[in-house]
RNA sequence: GGGCCUGUAGCUCAAUUGGUUAGAGCAGAGCGCUCAUAACGCUUUGGUUGGGGGUUCGAGUCCCUCCGGGCCUACCA
């Protein structure tokens, strides 16, 4: 038995994620900790949010809250959506937890300790009317290159021109737009991960199995220009883990704190801490995860992500974790995902454009988006949601293939048999070519699960549904038991369990759809059925069961066309 | 500007890493079935693999070039 540790990235906090930060992270993740559960193995899967940082509190003021409540209420929503799309986190955290302020601390007092961080003194515009130092892109203005008045200070969205904030003419706050701008001297500490960048050279080279989007932007990352440069790792903010050298005072940076890149991955290890205290384990517990001198060195330690937080966990994460010295877990597998588009654009939470995951949950079931979301999963490139392909897909895949199969053949059973699995008859030759088909398609959908290939997993898992309706089909009990009522009696039987045998292994896919056929099926046998000869005499004759109500209902075109108009627009 | 990814059937995607005749699902066409959510099964139409050039016995795959889409480029996260 493995044990795998599985985070997904950690959504940040201000507003409800689209359908797109869905995919990339936290729904594929959930895919793969259900299946290994489900297989047997331990799992911990870990979620949380990312609450620091400068757009936290700019959407707290703007929602006229204190940072800490604001932050506080949008954890609870954005939990309770989680839940609502069925992410089977053992706990889902905040990265301004006590634990996380304990371990970032700690980690940069190890990293002063061996020399990896440094005091640079810098200058930054700070603009006097909002109260707050201005990152880069915070501050507006007309670009020197092309003359567009609203340019940013990192960049030109117009022409594309890389810039500086004082390259800008009549710089203004991009907060309160006011002019009041000056610049400041202010220290900050760097992450010297440019000490360590043979380490992490040699760590990445060693990872030839990790998709080719992961190991070529950190690559890039790696040996661009002057290769990897130091990182500032703190920043003038009110919100945020106090900079502290584990716990003494840092001397000069009193009022500052870390910078949110420096804290979201450390809160991957002190959520594990969270759900320790959570749960009344004691610290051991969540040690045996994290650390390899204290139990972790068997475990498998997979991540989830967009391809935009790939440097981060490829580089400035790691370079934390080997800097401190200590005997922390590494990564082993890191699966990133590309974006998914929505309706020929972008997703844009900044925009309010698409589907958002509380709306997607007004109007349909988590399953219907988990199983689209996820045969579409963008892998190998962006991806495109639109309604019509959802449409199609949705309706003929899990109304047509599996839910219709699993009406026809309660139904039939129902009105031929009544509401228990028939008795009498025995498997023949044509269940034996079924049952030994069905093993060798389950192989290949392991195989794809383990390798993480998620949409070739889901294209494996309708297979295996549409061999059921083939054998129906064949068999057609509908003529047998005319002439053969015992025969027909095995084909229902047969029919019956694999209702069940669908539902266990589909469970990671749809986990709502799933209880209730075991449910329908009275059953709470959910064994992974490695042997598939055997799983399909789990219902025995005699064994009662229901007829469902109609797992998943068609949309219609008026839906779709409604839906279609709805979220044509923005969002507030 | 630089780096990376990507372009394959009307649509969404494959193709054992250079190896026979480029495959699936959906949509379309035909047939069958009547248990079922007008569902299911079988058969079938559909491709100058974005354009052009090159390497090779052999190219969707490698190289060059042009065209299109996307991401990243270190102070958004």
């Amino acid at each position: 038995m493995t044990r795998h540790l599985i985070t997904s990235a950690i959504p940040y906090i201000n507003g409800i994620k689209h359908l797109g930060n869905l995919v990339g992270s936290q729904l594929p993740a959930d895919l793969y900790a259900r299946y290994q559960r489900g297989r047997g193995h331990e799992v911990l899967f870990l979620c949380a949010t990312d609450e620091h940082g400068t757009p936290a509190e700019l959407a707290a003021a703007k929602a006229g809250k204190p940072v800490a409540e604001y932050c506080r209420e949008m954890h609870a929503i954005q939990a309770e959506i989680a839940k609502g799309f069925g992410l089977s986190f053992d706990h889902f955290g905040r990265s301004s937890s006590p634990q996380n302020h304990r371990l970032t601390q700690h980690f940069a007092g190890r990293l002063a300790e061996a020399g990896l961080i440094g005091e640079v003194s810098e200058k930054q515009v700070y603009s006097n009317a909002d109260g707050r130092f201005l990152p880069d892109r915070y501050i507006e203005g007309t670009c020197p290159n092309c003359g567009y008045d609203k340019a940013r200070g990192d960049q030109c969205e117009n022409c594309t021109k890389q810039l500086d904030p004082t390259d800008l003419i009549e710089p203004r706050s991009a907060i309160s737009g006011s002019t009041d701008l000056e610049v400041r001297e202010t220290k900050h500490l760097y992450l010297r991960q440019s000490g360590l960048k043979d380490q992490l050279d040699a760590w990445i080279d060693g990872k030839t199995d990790w998709p080719i989007l992961t190991t070529s932007i950190a690559k890039k990352w790696l040996h661009d220009g002057d290769g990897l440069q130091d990182r500032g790792i703190t920043r003038d903010l009110d919100w945020g883990i106090p900079v502290k050298k584990g716990d003494d005072d840092w001397p000069g940076m009193e009022g500052k704190v870390f910078y949110v890149w420096f804290d979201a991955p450390i809160e991957y290890i002190a959520c594990a801490g969270e759900w320790a205290e959570a749960t009344g384990r004691a610290d051991a517990e969540w040690e045996r995860w994290w650390r390899t001198d204290k139990g972790a060195q068997d475990v498998r330690y997979t991540q989830f992500m967009g391809k935009d937080n790939v440097p981060f966990h490829t580089l400035s994460f790691p370079a934390t974790l080997i800097g401190s010295g200590e005997p922390w877990k590494m990564v082993d597998y890191i699966k990133s995902f590309n974006y998914l588009n929505y309706d020929g654009g972008q997703f844009s939470t900044s925009q309010g454009r698409g589907v958002f995951m509380d709306q997607a949950l007004e109007i349909l079931p988590a399953d219907y988006w988990r199983w689209w979301l996820l045969s579409h999963a963008p892998e190998s490139s962006d991806s495109e949601f639109t309604w019509e392909n959802f449409q199609a897909s949705v309706n003929k895949d899990l109304a047509d293939v599996l839910g219709n199969f699993v009406s026809r053949i309660t139904k039939f059973c129902r009105s031929k048999f009544g509401e228990a699995v028939p008795d009498g008859g025995a498997y023949g030759a044509q269940e034996e070519v079924l049952i030994a088909d069905l093993q060798a398609r389950l192989r290949r959908y392991e195989t794809c699960m383990e390798a993480m290939e998620v949409r070739k997993s889901a294209q494996e898992l309708r297979a295996i549904w549409v061999a059921g309706n083939e054998y129906l089909q064949s068999a057609a009990p509908w003529a047998t038991v005319k002439e053969d009522p015992e025969r027909a009696a095995a084909q229902v039987r047969m029919g019956l369990n694999l209702i069940r045998f669908y539902a266990v292994i589909s469970a990671p896919f749809i986990p709502t759809a799933s209880a209730r056929m075991l449910s329908a099926m009275n059953t709470l046998e959910t064994d992974w059925p490695t042997d598939v000869d055997a799983a399909l005499r789990a219902l025995p004759g005699g064994h009662a069961f229901t007829v469902p109500d109609v797992l998943f209902a068609k949309i219609t075109d008026e839906q779709r066309e409604d839906w279609q108009t709805r979220f044509s627009g923005t969002r507030d």
